[in-house]
DNA sequence: TTAACTGGAAAA
DNA sequence: TTTCCAGTTAAC
């Protein structure tokens, strides 16, 4: 009885403590396991790069490679491996023949598999972009890496075929109009690595230029990496690239090919059999045998921003990669961004542009302007937004061609505006957009809902208010009634039309959407160019006229652009002269007096109010960054913009990556950090 | 997820 | 002082 009492009194006590001791033998019997388990004999320790989001874990962490995983865990390949007691991905960055670590190293678990799908190169240029944008590695590899999938990996890579000669004769030809074109293909051939920002004279097929460019590269020895901003161009320099190289040399990488696809290409060009590559932002880190080339076309183009963590902008990363890897750089675009400018102005890169006298020949621009005076002389010009001189052009062009007319996307401009001058209406109180909410209600506010029944345009005192017409639908229907014969399409949303044949007609097309033209459109006619202006962004002026610039590029050498606006505005008045170079250099004076990217960096750090403002206290920054704000931006969100002069932009990513670390080491609440935001929004 | 560590409380 | 235990922390 008191033996029993005793015995279930005790047994709890029994119990932790047996509970305990197995513990105990298990962690010995594990750690003799580790000891005992046979190493590999050379080289037995992996450095390892896990996968786990924590910024102050973003550092290699070393292994022991059993032997049976001696050959199979590369620098490159996927393993698993046991990671505070959970399972986690991580890549082989090295192996070593022994560790700094103190105690004893945990085994690998597994290798994923031996492919060394993470190149030294790519893993350099990981670590950079992530330093860069204040990020970590996990989070940029998972843009450079895609999913494994393992049937496709079992299949070989067909080897390249032997190389065509470089045909330098074609070459130059293609680059005719673009000095110095030829020398810069040759330098390429050679081995060099020049830099160029190039601007694309109007009606270039400019696929063509790119493959050149690349073939010349390949010819020399090297590889070549060329990154446009959708689909469609990568199409077009796929076929440009198999006109030029022949099949067999290049791949296309895209987000649309399916995962097995998209892994096979992968793997042709990590295990270089193909070493011509073209494809969208995330072919930036492409694994490219020698390097020889790396090219961005469009860099304006906000396709080129990544938009998830930590941001990184292709431009950017391939300038990363430039320098690591010295080699070519080739910008280019029909237009001209500020970086791109910068990137000349500090001498960097070399000018590869047209001269005068090819631009005059390639194309005539004219700006209609619907002033008063020719609607008081044509009262149907207002009714359908097309002046008198844009229908006869639009009439001319259809007797030789299609003509193309770009029309701002619905919802571009969802504001009214002043019926006499078209400055966009602005709420009095808050400055907000007027709409109006209902068909027979008056305008209001979108953002206080203030109702504005006595509003008069603060330009010219005008009481008039008109909503834009707006829309693709709406303007091909519009052109479809003045031109009634002829076959008008629209290419927008998600009908966009890769190419229109030669034939005359008319194609409606939303900024972005327009398709090319073979032989290249008649005419060319921008719509409602002002609507274009209306945005407050930062850079609402550099991204109409970029727009402007590549539906104007789609003509046919010698053909006509019209565009509908404002004759004095600044931007119309550079896209007639062709100037978007001078453009870029004036808006690139203005930013630098403002204090703006590119003569500053500019970081924005997003949050609670409570985590910001502790994260600017727990910034170490340069001496000469300045703190903006913290803003309201939302329910519970503040932002602050963080400025420092461009010089000390690598010592302000510095800065914000500490502060990542040891926020996150601290486990206080994450903030968001973007480095060079496309836009303050 | 979990082993190692920390510090505070209880036992000696 | 030593031992135990729960909660915390670092993570190979």
């Amino acid at each position: 009885m008191t033996e029993r009492t005793e015995e279930q009194f005790e047994l709890p006590v029994l119990v932790r403590k047996q509970v305990r001791d197995a513990r105990a033998r298990t962690a010995r019997a594990r750690k003799k396991q580790a000891a005992a388990a046979e190493v590999a004999a050379v080289d037995p320790v992996a450095r390892v790069l896990v996968d786990v989001p924590l910024a102050h874990l973003d550092r290699p962490f070393d292994y022991s490679v059993p032997a049976a995983m001696a050959d199979t865990a590369v620098p490159g390949a996927r393993v698993k491996v046991r990671f505070a007691g959970q399972d986690v991905d991580g890549y082989v960055l090295e192996r070593a023949p022994s560790s700094s670590h103190t105690g004893t190293l945990a085994a690998l678990r597994r290798v994923v598999s031996a492919e060394p799908v993470l190149s030294p190169a790519v893993a350099a240029l990981t670590a950079d972009v992530a330093e860069r944008y204040a990020g970590t590695r996990s989070d940029v590899l998972r843009l450079a890496v895609p999913a494994r999938h393992a049937t496709t990996e079992k299949q070989p890579s067909t080897p390249a075929d032997a190389p065509v000669s470089f045909d330098a004769a074609a070459a130059s030809d293609a680059w005719r109009g673009h000095e110095p074109g030829a020398a810069f293909l040759r330098h390429l051939a050679e081995g060099g690595s020049p830099r160029a920002v190039w601007a694309a004279a109007p009606a270039t097929d400019w696929p063509h230029l790119l493959a050149h460019a690349a073939a010349a590269t390949y010819a020399g020895g090297r590889g070549a990496l060329l990154c446009v901003p959708d689909g469609k161009d990568v199409a077009r320099v796929d076929r440009a690239l198999t006109a030029v190289l022949g099949e067999g040399h290049h791949v296309a990488l895209t987000a649309e090919a399916g995962p097995a696809r998209r892994y096979a290409d992968f793997l042709a060009v990590s295990r270089g059999a193909r070493r011509v590559v073209v494809g969208t932002r995330a072919a930036g880190f492409a694994p490219v045998h020698d390097l020889g080339l790396v090219a961005i076309w469009d860099d304006g183009d906000d396709l080129h921003a990544e938009p998830r963590a930590p941001y990184p902008h292709t431009r950017e990363t391939l300038l990363l990669r430039a320098e690591r890897e010295g080699t070519a750089v080739l910008v280019g675009g029909f237009a001209r961004t500020v970086e791109g400018h910068y990137l000349l102005k500090t001498g960097w890169a070399r000018e590869l542009s047209p001269p005068r006298e090819v631009l005059r020949a390639r194309v005539t621009v004219s700006i209609a302007g619907a002033s008063d005076r020719d609607l008081a002389r044509d009262p149907h010009t207002r009714a359908t937004r097309v002046p008198r001189e844009v229908h006869e052009a639009i009439r001319v062009g259809l007797t030789t061609g299609p003509v193309l007319v770009q029309t701002p996307r619905v919802g571009y401009v969802a504001s009214l505006a002043c019926e006499r001058c078209r400055t966009p209406a602005r709420c009095p109180v808050c400055t907000g957009p007027l709409a109006i909410p209902a068909p027979t209600s008056p305008p209001a506010c979108r953002w206080c809902a203030t109702v504005a029944e006595a509003w008069s345009c603060p330009e010219c005192g005008d009481r008039g208010l008109r909503a834009p017409v707006l829309g693709d639908a709406r303007t091909a229907e519009e052109l479809g009634r003045s031109f009634p014969s002829t076959l008008v399409r629209t290419s927008s949303g998600d009908t966009v039309l890769a190419d229109v044949d030669a034939r005359p007609a008319i194609v409606v097309a939303t900024p972005g959407a327009e398709p090319v033209a073979e032989g290249g459109y008649a005419t060319v006619v921008l719509l409602d160019t002002w609507l274009m202006l209306g945005r407050t962004d930062l850079r609402t002026v550099e991204e109409a006229l970029r727009r402007w610039a590549n539906a104007a590029a789609l003509v046919r050498p010698g053909g006509a652009v019209v565009a509908v606006g404002d004759p004095t505005h600044p931007a119309l008045q550079a896209l007639v002269r062709w100037d978007l170079a001078g453009f870029a250099a004036r808006e690139t004076r203005e930013r630098l007096e403002a204090h703006l990217p590119p003569a500053s960096r500019l970081a924005t750090i997003t949050g609670s109010p409570g985590a910001v403002d502790d994260a600017v206290t727990l910034l170490d920054a340069p001496a000469a960054a300045e703190v903006l704000g913290p803003v309201a931006t939302g329910a519970d969100e503040s932002r602050v913009v963080v400025r420092v002069p461009r010089a000390h932009g690598p010592a302000l990513s510095k800065a914000l990556g500490d502060l990542q670390r040891l926020r996150s080491s601290r486990k206080l609440d994450a903030v968001r950090i973007q480095v060079d935001p496309l836009s303050i929004g």
